[in-house]
RNA sequence: GGUCCCGUAGCGUAGUGGCUUAACGCGCCUGCCUGUCACGCAGGAGAUCGCCGGUUCGAAUCCGGUCGGGACCGCCA
């Protein structure tokens, strides 16, 4: 080894001991007498001092060297002078007097500092990644998510799961997501697909008998990405044969138990709460409620009819309903500021937005006058409004009032500063619908996706369904209330995982593709295979899938929530490596090669994009 | 596909129509400094204000377009 010890580690205990370290400069402090040189590796820094009178040939070798130079360096550790301790760093008793200098490769001036705390524009620090990687808060990152990864491992294992790995040039079988397409010279016109998830290949390993199984899997989706969603991401994968819907829920509340023990530290009480869908959406507005804070929505759709505000009263004429939350402290809202929040929640569709504040002496809204007095005390009774709040109301179709209503008490919540740092919320969101009825479409989707298994009580509705007068849209048609054993993990607000028990049984299975409008022979092409293998004794089987990005940002506690920090080489949001430069143009030869050609649009603007350079490296 | 926001030395920002000859901090370069650790001190270099076009006597600043980035809606089982 090039090395005896590691920066960070050395402490009074080494003092007398030569050592030889690696690393690179963070620092160089020249005092015409003294070079004071911070070395950094991944453990931390150690203080390194050259004297010109003691060994002058070693203070000469600091010469010229800069930020960023990786060194080697030999020296004895030695105890400061007294007063000298620096108590900021973790080897601030210390220092080492060096004897040795060896450059190992000088650096070019940086295009931003490695500091803790960098305002760099995120594109620059993703353009040079693997400089922001030497940031010691990214350094964090990697090795929590190291750790979690390790630890996902090390339960599974012991609780009898084997890892295998799938294939990622996959057959294309369209569930929802665009695939991303890979085709090969070897079949000209032909394409793999990269997998979405790896959900088919599970299902067909428990028709396999593996009965335990769990992957790290990479998944592909060719769609708009967001803060929270990659074009590649990583999943837990887990999948068991002969499991009910407790059984999943068990094992995987157990695995997060055991990641908040050995990543936090910190205890997490099992069982995790469950919440019904409905309930989450009555209470929440939400599939994936953050429960850090309360302001939970309250239904005043029957005081509404009993008012002579017509925009409350034909709002719940007309089917909707009005929905209220309270917010705290929040009276003096001026006019201004309402319009504010007004114009966040109409791109949900909200028309407007109702207040009533509770002030002092008196009630503030811009609706007072089709309200007696007792009936805005029975709203600010019911949302349990204390002087000093602001109750904002809206008034329309359910879907509308809960992604507004939702919207505002994330927003205010997070204005507020209602949540307390360092809080982790789990809770499983459960009895989730089977289908989705589809206005756009006019049919009914599978609200996850199409392998689970209705609710066996339910398996007479799927057969009603076909003949029933009642029509799609309609909240009581069969299709509609099929239960499923269909299960989401959320945490802090945040979808981290979802799973279900699956289909097994090639008759139900076909059902299923009938109902979301996919007839027999289209299912058998896509999902013939998978078919097949359910008519060779497939077990009964489930599983979930816990988004491993999401969970390591949460649990790393990342600042602003940006997930692209705890991966090492992320892309945009718009799909591109500000680094290599990637996607790029495909050459002509290739093309022909796989048998493809270019539009002639598409193929002028590769033209140009040919003489696009990736960035260069400085 | 849509809405909104951002783009000024290597980095972060200031500058929203006329002494701006584009300013400040960090970084960089040169010199000095015997215990520094956000070292300090003195000096210096570094920007066709993302790009194209328009309005104007005059544009970093106003307008239109375009490119890049971000947040969100649609989309993402």
């Amino acid at each position: 080894m090039k090395r005896t010890h590691s920066c960070g580690t050395l402490s009074e205990a080494n003092i007398g001991q030569e050592v030889t370290l690696c690393g690179w400069v963070n620092v160089v402090r020249d005092q015409s007498h003294q070079t004071f040189l911070d070395l950094r590796d991944r453990s931390g820094l150690v203080q390194c001092v050259a004297d010109r009178d003691n060994n002058a040939a070693v203070y000469a070798a600091l010469e010229g060297i800069k930020a960023e130079y990786c060194l080697q360096l030999t020296g004895s550790v030695q105890a400061r002078l007294p007063g000298k301790e620096n108590p900021k760093l973790a080897t601030g008793s210390i220092e080492v007097q060096l004897s040795g200098v060896e450059v190992l490769n000088t650096s070019k001036t940086l295009p931003f500092e490695i500091v803790d705390d960098l305002k760099t524009d995120e594109n620059v620090r993703i353009q040079y990644r693997y400089l922001d990687l030497r940031r010691r808060p990214m350094q964090y990152n990697l090795e929590t998510r190291h750790r979690i990864v390790k630890k996902t491992r090390d339960f599974l294992d012991g609780e009898g799961f084997w890892e295998v790995e799938t294939p990622l040039l996959w057959k294309s079988t369209p569930e929802g997501a665009k695939e991303f397409m890979v085709p090969a010279t070897a079949q000209p016109g032909k394409s793999f697909v990269l997998p979405q998830s790896p959900q088919i290949s599970k299902q067909l390993l428990m028709v396999g008998g593996v009965e335990k199984y769990f992957q790290i899997a990479r998944c592909f989706r060719d769609e708009a990405a967001r803060a929270d969603r990659f074009l590649e991401f990583t999943q837990i994968d887990i999948e068991m044969s002969f499991v009910s819907q407790d059984d999943v829920l068990d094992v995987t509340e157990r695995l997060l138990a055991y990641l908040m023990r050995e990543v936090k530290g910190q205890e997490l009480p099992l069982p995790l709460p469950r919440l019904t869908y409905a309930e989450a959406i009555r209470r929440y507005g939400s599939d994936k409620p953050d429960t850090r804070f309360g302001m939970e929505f309250v239904d005043i759709s029957d005081l509404a009819v009993g008012s002579g505000f017509k925009v409350f009263a034909n709002a719940v004429a007309s089917g909707g309903q009005v929905k209220a939350i309270c917010a705290p402290g929040c009276a003096d809202y001026s006019r201004k500021d309402i319009e504010d929040l007004t114009n966040l929640v109409k791109r949900f569709g909200a028309r407007g937005l109702a207040t009533f504040a509770l002030g002092e002496s008196e009630i503030k809204s811009q609706v007072a006058k089709f309200f007696s007095d007792e009936q805005m005390q029975e709203i600010f009774r019911r949302c349990e409004a204390k002087t000093g709040d602001l109750v904002l109301c809206v008034a329309d179709h359910s879907n509308v009032v809960a992604q507004s209503l939702d919207f505002l008490r994330r927003e205010l919540g997070q204005r507020l500063n209602l949540i307390e740092p360092g809080t982790f919320n789990f809770l499983w969101i459960v009895d989730t619908p089977m289908f989705e009825f589809n206005p756009e479409t006019g049919h009914f989707d599978a609200m996850h996706h199409p392998f689970c298994l209705p609710n066996p009580e339910d398996l007479p509705l799927l057969e009603e369904g076909f003949t029933s007068p009642l029509p799609h849209g309609d909240p009581m048609h069969p299709w509609a209330r099929v239960r499923s054993w269909l299960y989401d993990i959320v945490l802090n607000g945040y979808e981290i995982g979802s799973g279900s028990i699956r289909c097994h049984r090639r008759d139900i299975q076909e059902k299923i593709f009938r109902i979301i409008g996919l007839p027999p022979e289209e299912s058998q092409r896509r999902f013939g295979f998978m078919l097949d293998a359910f008519e060779y004794g497939a077990p009964p089987h489930g599983g979930i899938a816990p988004g491993l990005d999401r969970l390591v940002m949460l649990l790393a506690e990342v600042p602003d929530n940006n997930m692209r920090d705890i991966v090492a080489f992320p892309k945009t949001t718009s799909g591109t490596d500000p680094m290599s430069g990637a996607p790029t143009p495909i050459d002509e030869k290739r093309l022909h090669e796989l048998g493809l050609a270019m539009l002639p649009e598409e193929a002028a603007n590769n033209e140009q994009a040919n003489h696009v350079q990736p960035a260069p490296a400085s």
